[in-house]
RNA sequence: GGAGAGUUGGCCGAGUAGGUCGAAGGCGCUCGCCUGCUAAGCGAGUAUACUGUUAGUAACGGUAUCGCGAGUUCAAAUCUCGCACUCUCCGCCA
């Protein structure tokens, strides 16, 4: 949620930021409403006042067994107004804030300019493109031939996109994700969240996913619950609704969570095997910071997610997203892709955001300074560590042998308990 | 799913024949005093949002908030209705 008051005062810093985030901007309307909205709140509250004295009048002459039916009179008049009042408010305010929610964050300044991916810049790279001297398959050809993915069974169960992992292949899913949650865990210090996969309204509204992104997201209809398309989703509202201590900050947390995408509109695009699905899982890690640290820990969160990926030896890029692909909710985003030899196509698994104080304003996130006591909203921040399909798409690209078996990388066999993926 | 009890400020906890209750008291915390140190003691302070005056993110004022929402009333923490959550018992279940 953009700042009203700051709305308020520099409409123009406004109006070029959401321009660059290709935003429809309603501007206009908003501010009139808001100027509209506080002429009639002040105007109400005077009347109120004199309400709370003369009621008090009212008591003390009952108390007194006094005659009162004249000021009773009066504020019985008086109450219809306020009444009436009050509606034409709350009538402005939910105009007002049907607009502000639907206004997506502002860009940060670090963030390119642009319309869409194309626009995005490519900041830095770790490894390189791995040389092979066989023919290489793709991650489904490989996957298949070894029997550890049925997308044709997943497909029977539940529909195109939900993956059926079998024999080593669950396996190897399942020691992904121990490995990952450990490594955040033990070698980053965040602490271990297993949070809820339904949400409730309010948590969906929180991070940014309602009112706009409802269509994206699985609803269960009888109890009005959404399945959370990443665990940013519940964890970030861990605190919703908080005073935070700052001596808590920056809070880290990491959680493991299924991840549930309707991907409306996305059919006919990466179609194929892993690249894209409707169940999916993921570690997720999510920072609460002071407003003043934010860039930095957004670095180092970075830096965290790039962690995984070099101690599995895939090589990757490191884009930073214009202004125009920029999320809904983000200021600031590094998406992290992969790269697949076998597909011979760079992934997204990881997407690493700095939303500023946007979401906090939504899910009413704060903390109290030390020095003054003043209550601020946080940062929140939050990347992936990493989304476990493209993740297994490289691993099994850029370790394919020629027999058509996958060696497993070092640091996961304690995990898997085998060293190898073949026939 | 059925029946009952509950939801007050950072915490505990008063407050129901409606009125001076943003809310007693205690704990905690902050500042000051006192004191070889610590502890104890004494004094003061200790919510958030919106809004106004103002050069002011300073100061002062107003309004709202006692789970959430609506209603009754001149006036509601206190009455009525709906909802959410917590606890207990029964049923069901991994």
């Amino acid at each position: 949620m953009l700042d009203i008051k700051k709305l308020r005062e520099n409409p123009e810093f406004f109006r070029t930021g959401l321009k660059a985030k290709r935003a429809e901007t309603k501007l206009d309307e908003i501010l009139a409403n808001d100027e509209k909205r506080r002429s009639l709140v002040t105007e109400t509250d005077l009347l109120k006042a004199i309400r709370n004295k003369v009621s008090k009048e009212i008591g003390d002459l009952k108390k007194n067994k006094a005659d009162a039916s004249d000021k009773i009179e009066e504020m019985q008049e008086l109450g219809k107004k306020i009444k009436a009042m009050d509606n034409q408010i709350a009538e402005l305010e939910d105009q007002l804030n049907s607009i502000l929610v639907t206004l997506p964050n502002l860009p940060h300044e670090s963030a390119p300019v642009g319309f869409s991916d194309t626009d995005n810049v490519e900041v830095s790279s770790w490894g390189k493109k791995p040389l092979y001297t066989f023919e290489l398959k793709d991650h489904l050809d490989i996957a298949e031939n070894l029997g550890i993915l049925d997308m044709p069974r997943g497909a029977k169960i539940s529909g195109s996109g939900f993956p059926l992992y079998m024999g080593k292949g669950a396996r190897l899913e399942r020691a992904l994700i121990n490995f990952m949650l450990d490594f955040h865990v033990e070698k980053h210090n965040y602490i271990e969240v297993y949070p809820p996969f339904l949400v409730n309204r309010d948590t969906a509204f929180g991070t940014g996913q309602l009112p706009k992104m409802e269509e994206d997201m699985y609803l269960c209809n009888a109890d009005d619950l959404f399945l959370i398309p990443t665990a940013e989703v519940p964890v970030t509202n861990i605190h919703r609704d908080e005073i935070m201590k700052e001596s808590d900050l920056p809070k880290k947390y990491a959680a493991f969570s299924g991840c549930f995408r309707r991907e409306a509109g996305s059919y006919g695009k990466d179609t194929r095997g892993l690249s894209r699905l409707h169940q999916f899982n993921k570690v997720e890690m999510v920072q609460f910071t002071k407003p003043e640290e934010s860039y930095t820990v957004h670095q180092k969160l970075l830096q965290d997610a790039e962690d995984i990926l070099q101690t599995l030896g895939l090589h990757y890029r490191i884009l930073n997203l214009c202004s125009g692909d920029l999320s809904f909710a983000a200021a600031k985003c590094y998406d992290i892709e992969v790269w697949a030899p076998g597909t011979h196509k760079y992934f997204e698994v990881s997407s690493v955001s700095n939303f500023e104080d946007f979401q906090a304003r939504r899910a009413n996130i704060r903390f109290r300074r030390e020095s003054d006591q003043k209550v601020e909203f946080v940062h929140t921040l939050n990347g992936s560590g990493v989304a476990t399909p493209r993740l297994v798409i490289a691993i099994l690209e850029t370790y394919q042998q020629p027999d058509g078996s996958v060696v497993i990388p070092e640091a996961l066999r304690s995990y898997t308990s085998f060293d190898k993926i073949e026939k």
